[in-house]
DNA sequence: GTCTATAGTGGGATAGAC
DNA sequence: GTCTATCCCACTATAGAC
């Protein structure tokens, strides 16, 4: 009952994450996912103890594959802070979904790995160089992504214009040159 | 049937943003809405066709007051950008979930006042000078807010040096002095 | 590890009487 | 303008047999 590091256990979060990507959170149901795996909904409560710590497994999966992807995206980068934000938006366009449940709602920080968060903004942190600028770096960027997401902007070319401009605003101010 | 501009109409309307605002997204149903009239939830067919039209309702409401706040706040104001942001974060941090409800999802603009949109945004536009920075700095601002209210940042001094350092990015250059 | 059966809850919406 | 009755849908979760 809920093995939750099983193989099988595993199994279901995979699944789980794929009929969210596909289908959006609305389809995040215990039937569908046990449909996908052709079985019935009840058996998925012998590997996951709740719908709720699925989502918080699926959450982690998300955060893992991401920050891999910021930290390879950015080291040794000539340009890291423009590194970052390339890697960030591309998995946020690349799993939409996803990307809501992870920002959407107050992380479920008891069911994740620790360090896991602080891991995943570390690469931000070191491009900006100051604790406060990553803040509002960060949602420069958080905020750019959602609007797109959303649809909220015009589909002129501007909006490639206010990434640059947004970006540049937000770097570190240059060192002196002796 | 659906009366949509009646008396008891707006009433439905009003009464359905309060029970949003204050109990939040998931307990915006017909039958709570319903019970806070003291009718039955059938009956709110009468002058409502929908949920989603009373949703768009609501949202149409939250814009038509951000808009009023936000050109009140910036008019004549010696920094119409930091006025702006001052209101936006004052209107979001006063009605979260009615702020969830304009911003998480593509707006319903076939069922908005045409114009509404526009005249909201004006006020920033305005601040910031150039349409490629406005939106910069409206996902700037919308990023910030969405990450406190989400409870992203830790708690300490930093997120309000967070607020002044991405201000401060945004500005328009300033104009040359002869 | 899977099944059936089921409990319990909630939702949006319609028909037709008053 | 409100009611009752109802439909049909969906969901999470548990118990107990196999």
């Amino acid at each position: 009952m809920a093995d939750q590091g099983s193989v099988r256990a595993r199994q279901v979060v995979e699944v789980a994450r794929g009929v969210l990507e596909r289908e959006g959170a609305g389809a995040l149901t215990m039937r569908r996912i046990a449909e996908e795996l052709g079985i019935q909904a009840p058996s998925l409560y012998k590997h996951v103890p709740s719908k709720s710590a699925l989502e918080s497994a699926i959450i982690t999966s998300g955060f893992e594959e991401a920050a891999a992807s910021f930290a390879a995206a950015t080291e040794g980068a000539a340009d890291p802070l423009a590194a970052f934000v390339t890697a960030y938006r591309a998995f946020a366009h690349a799993h939409p979904h996803l990307y809501r449940l992870m920002t959407d709602r107050p992380l479920p920080r008891p069911d994740l790995p620790p360090g896991l968060e602080g891991r995943t903004a570390a690469p931000l942190q070191r491009a900006t160089g100051d604790p406060s600028r990553a803040r509002a770096a960060w949602a420069f960027i958080h905020g750019m992504v959602l609007l797109e997401l959303t649809g909220r902007f015009p589909d002129d070319g501007l909006t490639e214009q206010a990434w640059s401009s947004g970006i540049e605003a937000m770097r570190p101010p240059a060192p002196p040159v002796p």
